[in-house]
DNA sequence: ACAAAAATTTAGATTTGTCTAAAAATAGAT
DNA sequence: ATCTATTTTTAGACAAATCTAAATTTTTGT
């Protein structure tokens, strides 16, 4: 089936609230998309009608099998896009969200296929987000919040959970990117923000906000 | 200043109907567009008033001197994802023109001129046709029809007239493409049909219609 | 349990791009 | 010069995606 670029912004932004809750809700939609509620109902009867959504009204929405199918081929694109523009074309990677939300509703198939071979098959985007493959399928990845990492336990950055303009603006003053290993010094309980040390290099703190959208691994 | 996608595909289809008319009606647009002239009319209504035509009713339609450099824009995008589909993604000549269709409504310029420069500053596309610079400046191609070319004289393949599938499917199968070496061996004025040598191998012959959509340079 | 607050849906309108059918203008032929 | 055929425009309608304002349903707090 075929889909408009405002149906798959919907499908994808389903898609992402929907990870750890049970419905997503019509002004959760609202907020993500930038657009009225009253928009967003009218739109979630059209993908009903298509059957890539269970919904019934006032009881929240749910992607169907094939909703998630649809979904996780977006991201693909958008993921794959992100990739070669960094790896490729020289973008920084707090630069690529607003290009591969376009990029990302090219329908070519045969063109996703193709970029992922020239890309070398990459498993994760410049965020650290796993890239699913031509089947949709993905790889789920234990990710451990920077805020609740041990004391004093060398850990490396391994994707980020925003890909907002400022939370990038953020990261790039403080030196932090994907890949930066660090050691967490001491939490502070007043207000919850961490000092860290960054490998070999200068010590600098982050707020509790912060800390709780980065996401590392042990070393 | 900003066009949605049918404003781009229309000013496009203006700026290459234009070559060598004087003005292009309304008609020729609509065959072009595959939509139907009332549509036409409305279109070039809206882009008269954002001053990217001079139009007026019955008189036909010209690109004012803002409307060619967006067109040049949007045709620039449209060759430079083509020689990247071709050049990078082991995309066929032939398989190309539909995907740049979409690709070259990406809005991103930095995109676009980042593009460029990972390809090498392409000075033509897979089909021969002159790439403009970031500036929208253009090789005018002094293009030579093989219909008109001398016999028994060296020439090669630099551009063809159409990306219609039929077009290049035929070519592919006669065997000729972008830098074929070829010579005129006869040509018979009953269909104007030509015959060819291909460089070192076989006689092909082609028919009027195709000879007069090849273009060629002598050697 | 019920009233107030919040969330959601409905009703009706708007913009963009398209269509069909009918009217008007232009071009072509005698 | 006039009639006819062709081209183009106008008028009115429609689908997609959005909005505002009002109505309805659900949730929450006492
Ligand atoms: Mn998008
Ligand atoms: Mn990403
Ligand atoms: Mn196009
Ligand atoms: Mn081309």
């Amino acid at each position: 089936m075929k889909f408009t670029m405002a149906e798959e912004n919907y499908i994808k932004a389903v898609y992402h609230l929907q990870h750890g809750q049970e419905v997503v809700s019509t002004n959760a939609l609202s907020a993500e998309l930038q657009t009225k509620p009253a928009s967003v109902t009218d739109m979630l009867k059209k993908l009903k009608a298509k059957k890539i959504i269970n919904y019934e009204p006032y009881r929240g929405v749910k992607l169907s099998a094939e909703g998630k199918k649809v979904a996780l081929g977006i991201i693909r694109k958008h993921r794959l896009w992100e990739y070669f523009l960094v790896d490729k074309l020289q973008f920084g990677w707090d630069e690529v969200h607003e290009v591969a939300e376009e990029l990302e509703h090219i329908s070519s198939n045969k063109l996703i296929d193709k970029l992922d071979e020239f890309l070398g098959h990459p498993k994760f985007d410049p965020h650290g987000d796993p890239i699913p493959d031509s089947k949709g399928k993905i790889i789920a990845q234990p990710q451990e919040q920077l805020s609740r990492a041990l004391l004093h336990t060398p850990v490396e950055i391994t994707a980020v959970g925003s890909q907002s303009t400022e939370l990038l603006e953020l990261l790039k003053h403080k030196g932090l990117q994907m890949g930066t290993r660090l050691e967490v010094k001491k939490v502070f309980d007043f207000d919850g923000s961490l000092e860290l040390r960054i490998k070999n290099q200068q010590v600098v703190t982050v707020s509790r906000e912060l800390a709780s959208v980065l996401f590392v691994k042990s070393l």
